[in-house]
Formats: C-alpha cells, sequence, structure tokens
DNA sequence: CTGGATCCACTTGGATACTG
DNA sequence: CAGTATCCAAGTGGATCCAG
C-alpha cells in the first residue's frame, strides 16, 4: 500500500511514494489532535469490549478525571466515534458505546497497543542511555 | 488480542480480558503523549521515505514552526525512534533519520493515516451536524 | 543552514465543589 | 449516578530574535 496516490511530488524527489500526500498531512494532524490526545484512544480502546456507563468508563480508564472523561466522551460523540444513551431511570443510567466508525478504529487502536507492548521498554531503557550519556 | 471479541455482554462484569491488561494502560498512555502529539507521527511519517535534513524535515511537515521541530526531533531521538548525524562541512548539515525501532512504527503510522484517510470527511460531516441540530 | 533562547497566548488537564 | 462549573497549574506551540 503506498499511502493513496501519488498526486503530486513537489519536493525533493524522493521517490514515487515519499510520505503522505501532503493534502492528508493536514486531516492527519487535525484526527491526531483528536484521537491523539491524552485519553480518547484509551476510551476507545476500553469500549471496544463492549458498552460501558460512566462510572463504569471511569474505573476502566484509571486515572482520567471526571472533567476529562465527559470532555472526551462529548467529543467522540460529536465526531460521531461513539454514542451516548441515556435511559430515563430512577437512577440515571447512561451508556456509551462505539459507533461502526469508532469500531473501525479497532486495527489503528490495536497496532497502537501491540508496539507500545513491544517496543516501550526498549524506549524507556534508550531514554536513560542518553541521560547517562551526558553525565560523561 | 482478546478485546474484540464477544461484542454484546451485560456491562458490569466483563471477564477478565476487558481491554487492556491495564498494565499496558499506562505505557499506553505514556506513550500516546510522545508519539500522540502534533507532529511526532508527521515526522515519522515523513522520515519513513528516507533520511531528510533539517530544512527539508520543515518543508515536509507544513505548518511546524522551527521550535517544534526541534522538540520533536529531539523527543524522538531521546525514545531512540530517530538518529541525527551531523555533518561538520562548511555549510552545516545535519540529517535525521528513523532508527530501526522508528521503522516498526510504520505499521502503526501506515494503518493511521489509512484510517484518517478513510473517515475524515465522513466525521467533519458529523461534526458538523451535531452542530446543526444545535441550532433548532 | 541549524538550531538555541525567550516571550507570550492558548490549551490541557487535575482538584474541588456543586447539581439534577 | 452522571454529570457541570470553576479555579488554577502546567504544558503546548507560535513568533521572533540571536548565534555558531
Amino acid at each position: 500500500m503506498c499511502a493513496m496516490d501519488t498526486a503530486d511530488r513537489p519536493a525533493a524527489g524522493r521517490g514515487p511514494c515519499a510520505a503522505i500526500p501532503a493534502e492528508q498531512m493536514d486531516s492527519v494532524r487535525q484526527m491526531l489532535d483528536r484521537i491523539g490526545d491524552k485519553w480518547s484512544m484509551l476510551v476507545i480502546a476500553v469500549l471496544e469490549a463492549g458498552p460501558l456507563r460512566y462510572t463504569d468508563l471511569q474505573r476502566e480508564v484509571p486515572g482520567i478525571s471526571q472533567r476529562m472523561l465527559t470532555v472526551t466522551v462529548r467529543q467522540l460523540q460529536q465526531d460521531g466515534l461513539v454514542t451516548r444513551t441515556a435511559y430515563a431511570e430512577v437512577p440515571p443510567r447512561v451508556e456509551y458505546a462505539l459507533t461502526p466508525t469508532g469500531r473501525s478504529l479497532h486495527h489503528v487502536v490495536t497496532s497502537l497497543i501491540t508496539w507500545v507492548a513491544d517496543h516501550h521498554s526498549q524506549i524507556r531503557e534508550h531514554r536513560t542511555q542518553v541521560e547517562d550519556a551526558g553525565t560523561t
């Protein structure tokens, strides 16, 4: 897969499929601002196992504050990645679930988590090595 | 992986492998703070096509400021994702390239870009729909 | 050319308290 | 239970000037 088409390569002539088609560039950046923030990915990952209510969601994503949970799910809702279903019951119950679009993120989330699992120790190691090198 | 099985299920007790192993949870969050920031992914994506020098890098990532480019590449360097090679020439030349670890991110970057390409218009659409609904 | 350094606006995110 | 509102600290990121 060659990252979409080769519309134009104005920059240095670096082969047929240099990087991102540069039109996508901006879209990618925008979406990174959304799903690449501190919590969205985690919420999505957690919701992939099935719908969850507010409190459960907060418990499944350790460290998230009420504020950020609220903000995050509302954004994801606006983007059409999750749905919010409120049941008018005596103890209010609200359930969040992934939309098909949200579920389509599965592959991205999975590959990310897999990668992190494979490399995070290596990266932490390298980070301290660099610090130690400065001690010389 | 287990995060994708049994889509329907009561919310509460969700079994032993609900989503992320919860030890990974924190690692994933930390790494998201790194590679999920505004520019790292873009820089990595651009570098996948081959080494680039500072100025070229800045041109290939439209919108990035000098400061953020410097900050970003330095972080990626600390994490062992890119290398920085300075040539002691008359006009200083510095080249940045991916390390094997950095290259291992390829799959993540690719699936992300692909996903964005597939869904960003849909998301933008949904976002405006929500806004319009509020106008009612 | 390749940055480092500084100033500053804006955003993110946590803590807390309060509401339906 | 499921939020909302507010305050506040820290970080992000852009612009600009400066230096090797």
